[in-house]
DNA sequence: GCAATGTACTTGGACATCAAACTATCGACG
DNA sequence: CGTCGATAGTTTGATGTCCAAGTACATTGC
């Protein structure tokens, strides 16, 4: 359902009119939490049918990234900022599909790495192609948009410790 | 823990190199689904010490900001974009804290009127200063960087159903 | 060489979300 | 009226996320 105003600008004069405080700093807020929330439905909804979500996606991505086609469970946590209790259910769930297999480090025995397996590899360029055929999820977004919000979020994610700059 | 790179420039680089395709729309959705990470738990650490989070503080501004304070459940899932179920939730946990009460509507068995109460507005007004104070977990976002991020997103949301632009 | 500290991961519990099934009520229509 | 389709909420089950606590292994330092 849709509503016939912006419910963001309806939130700002609301906020005004309470002497709420940061109006500007809410609607950036608010902005990006309703533009996650489409998109993140947009993109598990594509990502659905081939036994992946985002999350699942990113995992197996990463790892086709990397040289060994493994990593520990840290550095995966560590690359896509999540917690390890999510790493590690994330990873029983790829495994459960086939997707990875799970790796005793040689040395070091607290180590655990993740090892994508072909099945994963071929989920991972499916996903990619899924996910390309619906541009992301941001359909909408024009190409100047697209630049402006990713330009603005670096700086912001930068200066909340996403990465650091140099 | 920070990275010395920025992930999302690097996963464009891998992309690249993938031929995988619609890069820019990738780095957009990647951008917002990580500062989304990072504003969801910096707004929830700031609402945690008074019994709130920012779905159950969105709903309280929402019903304070009503004539009579007071929506049938319905209309707050429409207004907030999240499922009815998670309505019944978030008002369940807000009655909980004494926050809401739930209330028969008089003329339609089959809606529920949830009104606020005054603990509910005092912590409506806490929560907006909290808030406030974290600058709603945007510091490291400059002015022109809220406005582009408003901006741009604004037209996404339009064209996604967030609302009817008119 | 061994205790103390730190690191890597897993587990259990709390919470939020979504989809689908279910209950109850309303409104329209014959 | 009485039935039938639509509407409003709740419930249940599957997922996913985080935190805090626990286990196992490594490393440091005396």
């Amino acid at each position: 359902m849709s509503l016939a105003f912006d419910p963001i600008s309806e939130a700002g004069r609301n906020w005004r009119r309470r002497a709420w405080g940061a109006v500007e700093a809410m609607e950036a807020a608010t902005s990006i939490t309703r533009a996650h929330q489409i998109l993140h439905a947009r993109i598990d909804e594509a990502l659905r049918p081939l036994d992946l979500n985002f999350s699942r996606f990113e995992v197996l991505a990463l790892l086709g990234f990397t040289r060994e086609g493994q990593l520990p469970m840290g550095k995966i946590g560590d690359r896509l900022q999540v917690h390890a209790a999510s790493v590690t259910n994330t990873i029983q769930r790829l495994e459960g599909s086939g997707f990875v297999e799970r790796v005793d480090h040689p040395d070091d025995g607290r180590t655990v790495l993740a090892r994508i397996l072909p099945p994963g590899r071929a989920a991972a360029d499916a996903g990619a192609a899924a996910l390309a055929d619906i541009e992301f999820g941001v359909v909408g977004l024009d190409g100047p948009g697209r630049a402006a919000v990713v330009g603005a979020l670096a700086g912001y994610r930068a200066a909340n410790g996403d990465f650091v700059t140099g």
